[in-house]
DNA sequence: TCCTAAGCGAGACGGTACGTCTTGTCTTCCA
DNA sequence: TGGAAGACAAGACGTACCGTCTCGCTTAGGA
């Protein structure tokens, strides 16, 4: 079921502004890059910038859909082990290990808030998912539900965040193991 | 010796100028206030405006200096009991409910991404100071001080933050209660 | 000798296109009206329209060359009666009356400066061969030639666009008497 | 009675853009000048140019009436002689004479159509006021009074254009004395 | 009491990015 | 193989903010 080769030809106009937003993200942060950077870089007319994306905003979150679909491919092909929280997290860490500069630029300093506040639905969301069976065996929970996962999803991310901005000096099983160590005993000792 | 009339009125503007901010934060996000809203709303010249603070920016750092300097001159008054993270935050969750408006502009979600940036790094500092007696036992912990720093002080701000967003639904007692919960079992097995 | 069905399909894509043109030129005038706005009107693609035409006023110049051939034709066929500029100007206003839709496009206040400007040229260069044989008896005249010719194009002109844009409240033979009685005189008593 | 200073200021940006337009049009015409072309020749912000005038159309405007008012000016200053056309004709004549940039900025070949057809309302007006007494001997004039303002002045407008775009060979009364000659006589017949 | 310096409002200004619009070229596919 | 469809580069348009500036008005505090 071959592609059209008109499709062909916009799929690769959205890959060079996608790129060119990328590369410039971890040249001088999202928020200074401007849409005029991108279409220059990209060597793109500014009218076909528009055709493809409403703004700069929706070029990065099309970056984020990029990855979010790259992840889910990622998840789908490991060997289901536990569905504990810690395990999807290692999946995480070793997908940021190989896709490093989409993750940089998605989820670094440099990739500005926006991102984060995506990825924390995704992640809560993900993580819902994940936990479904694990109901709560406690009837009045010391935490709602809710903030935990918002803890969790949070302290994650923090993990996340500093290991990309400080050049990844552990591996990232070593990283997971770390998160494990300091959110397991909480959750569980709430958990039962 | 009484302040110069002088000197009281630019206190004036200032205050006038960041009561401005404040409000429209809390109307319409930060990132969506213009100084021209400001000015507008603070019933200043647009040149006193850039006299005052260099950009609306400045503007807004000046908000987080007077939640920091009110923050100290509370912590100050406050009985010194115990020197853990827990009691701290406890303190910092008083001070959030006695300073609301302040606290939702600031790191509220309508505050973007800058003031949680600073009072991340400005926590982080605090909780150095604030541990810096409880030295490490181990020689080689598991978990790097920074990451643990950074970890804890992530996992406060998510808390916080969910609170000052969803309308406070549990005291902020409670509120440490569950930090606690979550957190100190980890950090202690980290710290023996 | 049949033409080639070929030439015929480009023969009518022409008229396709020079019919949407004239029609926008009476909804909206010649400067409102788009490229785009031609080949949706005349549902050809963009690039059959350059194949065609270089640009918008290359088309529109089309239609007055259409306006000039059929004119001609119709010149050709009168009997001649003489060779003043009031029996040519005559010949025009019947001609305009005939083919109304076409002359208001064109020469009418919706049809732009552009056709008015080649339509001074064009009856200059007609009114100069009319004239040939009836050369100046004075060697000096008190209005040279070309001022003459380029006065009596403007003033001709200027009553067929009125008479156009005004719903030609009097018929055609009226139009040009009034134009004899206006200009007939002054131009008598110069060349004596 | 002194302007203010930020009046002052005001003119001044305006002088500046009206004449960087003026000069743009006698170099590539009316309808080659892009905005960005003015500003950059007068040395103004984008936003400047759009505090001052909607468009370039409305620049371009502003030089009409400056044109009006200089030349009503001029009027008004000149000994009442007759009030027939063509001593009228001949006022217009010698201002165009004394200020050869503006009038041929607006009424030459680069000048676009634009100012012509406001040149031709205003002209029928004025003509219209300088004839009021002089109304129609006939009651049912072979021409009919619009018809004939029309005429009149579509002839010397094209006298007036002609000269402007041809270097002015002949001097301003030479001219009025071949539109006397060209038209008085028509015009006479008419109105007996 | 004057007067001189500073705070201030008002807002013009140059500059830059935005999102929209139109043009003329180019490529692909279909009948 | 010609034409429909439409992606594309180029660049002008009019709008929105920004940070700088110039101008007068007011209002002290020192002469």
């Amino acid at each position: 079921m071959p592609e059209k080769n008109e499709d062909r030809r916009i799929q690769r106009t959205r890959k060079l502004l996608q790129d060119a937003l990328l590369a410039l993200i971890l040249e001088k942060g999202y928020e200074d890059v401007t849409v005029q950077d991108v279409i220059d870089r990209a060597n793109v007319g500014r009218s076909t910038f528009y055709a493809h994306f409403q703004d700069k905003e929706s070029l990065f979150l099309s970056e984020f859909e990029t990855m979010r679909t790259l992840f889910e491919r990622h998840l789908l092909s490991q060997p289901a082990t536990d569905t504990s929280p810690w395990s999807l997290s290692l999946v995480i860490f070793k997908h940021a290990q190989d896709n490093l500069q989409l993750y940089t630029a998605l989820a670094g300093k440099q990739g500005g808030s926006l991102a984060l506040t995506h990825l924390q639905t995704y992640l809560s969301a993900l993580l819902r998912t994940h936990l479904k069976q694990q109901s709560t065996k406690k009837d009045n929970p010391p935490v709602p539900p809710e903030i935990l996962a918002h803890y969790l999803v949070s302290a994650f991310m923090s993990l996340l965040t500093w290991w990309l901005d400080n050049n990844r000096p552990y591996s990232a099983e070593r990283m997971n193991e770390m998160f494990r160590q300091l959110t397991q005993p909480g959750v569980e000792s709430i958990l039962q």
